[in-house]
DNA sequence: TCTAACGATAGAACGGAGATAAGTCTCCG
């Protein structure tokens, strides 16, 4: 068992105990515990035989008893006594919006009902409503949120939620009454998926906002309306909320809407042991009330004593505790970087040429890019053979010396073929500038063939990158099965980059394998992977894991002059 | 139930907003 797996037991039972009406620190002991588990960075399994799990912060005595049953038996006896006592397809009627732990309950213990199947078939009965408290609104609520939860996904990737809360943001300022606009939320912290949109809006002129936003043509539905709060869902599914605030407390409500949950609860923590708390009306003292700070969110986080922490990193880590000590890294910003080191042309499956792509890039401000087509192996994408890469390269160099301001590198995504060998003649790779070693084929090699693969790869010392490393796809398909960890000290080891890819499907490396790349020494680079000139453009996705990441410019190497990168990749040190 | 400061006990983040039903429940970051 993994640590998911242990975090998914602890969330059932506290998620049970919320509907049997358990103390409430109860339930939330074992939701930390949850979190704690699965964000923890190494397997807990080792550290439950001694006890040392009780190590992690939130994981007691009782708690790591429960575990320990968990690992020996699949269960532990508070969990049975849960079961028990209630039934495990309440967890899914809970997940129905509308439905908290009191009224699952009610309907729990009045009809019997523990499934949504059964939950739908006595709304469409008219039974719910005869339920003190509940009435036929709530019938028709619960029956649309069944609907929609058997067509709807979960949750959406970022680049898409990023284009609609973009798109409706313009709609939205264009209005008269609208004094300031941001988008919030974890669209804002930049996750890789988002669960719903929210904008912020300063406005003293709050209520045509709202009538515009319930107006615009996109809006299916509106889910609730009120003087400072409307949300709607759109078509296709995508919850979106509006809140409108006084532009004196816009930078306390931007806090306040951007999240995350943890960062805020570590937040007022340490705002209430400075006896001050913090909403989304500002930072006030809890004696006085007086309003210590509120505008900006600049003004927030120093008056709680802190430098200002940017969204990527307000996830309730350790931000807090670095920005109390001016420790907080310097994230890279779209201006340190200089380069894009993944693109594809008309050469293989892109859509513009060389020159193309060489002034688009150029007009975004790019000092070089490498041009990477693909190998042969990749024939849905017109790969290239060695002697139409002999002719590219050649290209390249021509482009270079064609188009003004702007570096125009050799390069090429060599597909790491079965075996681990490249599919490309080693001479030919030996005089491109860039090499990009990505895994097109044969996603489900066992674990350890997959692992050699790559390692085989990295080994022949012609790679300059490892593009998209794990090969998932956002909301498509898992990665393939490999020891990221052996990866992580061979890449180290011959100086071989990993990719954060930033292709709207991909974010591969997502923030969270990028942060454990860097801890480890590996160095990290950045592409678009674009196919065209506008796709150039999604360079910015990846800057934003990479600031999730935790990475400076020191970090990236974008970052670098072009001679200095020539030098700095694995392929140049052999 | 966990943690911290203690040797048994207190405190744990927050409260506004909206829907719905007639005073509560749920949601939000």
């Amino acid at each position: 068992m993994d640590n998911r797996d242990y975090a998914q037991s602890l969330s059932e039972i506290s998620a049970l105990l919320q509907i049997q009406g358990a103390n409430r620190f109860r339930v939330r002991a074992f939701e930390n515990a949850a979190r704690a588990i699965s964000g923890h960075p190494e397997p807990i399994e080792p550290l439950l035989d001694d006890g040392s799990v009780t190590s992690i912060s939130g994981i007691g005595k009782s708690i790591a008893d429960d575990l320990l049953q968990i690992r020996d038996r699949g269960t532990c006896d508070l969990l049975e006594n849960l079961l028990d006592d209630l039934d495990p397809g309440l967890l899914k009627v809970l997940k129905i919006q509308g439905l908290g732990p009191k009224r699952v309950k009610l309907i729990y213990d009045e009809l019997g009902i523990a499934t949504v199947e059964a939950l739908e078939e006595a709304c469409q009965a008219g039974k719910i409503r005869e339920l003190s408290g509940l009435g036929a609104r709530t019938e028709e609520k619960i029956l649309a949120e069944i609907d929609r939860l058997k067509l709807a996904g979960d949750r959406i990737p970022l680049p898409e939620a990023r284009r609609v809360a973009e798109s409706l943001r313009d709609d939205l300022a264009a209005l008269p009454q609208v004094q300031a606009i941001e988008i919030a939320g974890s669209l804002r912290r930049g996750r890789e998926t988002i669960g719903d949109i929210d904008l912020l809006v300063a406005t003293v002129d709050p209520e045509p906002i709202h009538q515009a936003f319930r107006d615009l043509t996109e809006v299916t539905d509106v889910i609730a309306t009120g003087e400072t709060k409307t949300s709607v869902r759109l078509r296709g599914g995508v919850q979106v909320d509006l809140r409108t605030v006084d532009p004196e407390v816009f930078g306390s409500a931007l806090h306040y809407f951007t999240g995350s949950k943890e960062h805020h609860i570590a937040l007022r923590t340490r705002a209430k042991r400075m006896g001050l708390k913090v909403s989304e009306y500002g930072v006030t003292r809890i004696d006085t009330d007086e309003v210590l700070a509120s505008r900006t969110e600049e003004d927030l986080f120093a008056a709680l004593g802190l430098d200002f922490i940017p969204p990527e990193l307000r996830e309730g880590r350790d931000e807090l505790d670095l920005a109390a000590d001016h420790r907080l890294p310097t994230l890279l910003t779209a201006d340190d970087v200089r380069g894009d080191l993944h693109m594809h042309t008309t050469e293989t499956d892109g859509r513009h040429s060389i020159i193309e792509m060489a002034e688009a890039a150029r007009d975004l401000g790019h000092s070089f890019i490498a041009i990477t087509d693909h190998s042969q192996d990749v024939r849905v994408a017109n790969g290239m053979t060695p002697d139409r890469f002999a002719r590219h390269l050649d290209a390249i160099a021509a482009a270079d010396a064609a188009v003004d301001g702007i570096r125009v590198l050799s390069g090429i995504e060599v597909d790491i073929l079965k075996d681990g060998s490249l599919d490309m003649d080693d001479d030919l790779l030996r005089r491109a500038d860039w090499v990009i070693g990505s895994v097109h084929s044969h996603f489900q090699l066992p674990r350890d063939e997959m692992t050699q693969r790559l390692l085989t790869a990295i080994d022949s010392g012609l790679l300059s990158s490892i593009g998209h490393p794990t090969g998932r796809i956002l909301g498509g398909r898992d990665g393939y099965d490999f020891d990221f960890e052996a990866l992580l000290d061979a890449a180290a080891e011959h100086r071989v980059a990993l990719e954060i890819n930033g292709s709207t499907g991909r974010l591969d490396l997502n923030a969270e394998l990028a942060r454990r790349a860097h801890s480890r020494g590996v160095p990290l680079v950045l592409g678009s992977d674009a196919h065209s000139t506008r796709g150039l453009q999604d360079l910015r996705f990846a800057i934003e894991q990479a600031r999730r990441a935790g990475l400076t410019p020191d970090d990236v190497l974008n970052c670098l002059d072009v001679d200095r990168l020539l030098t700095a990749n694995g392929k140049a040190t052999l």
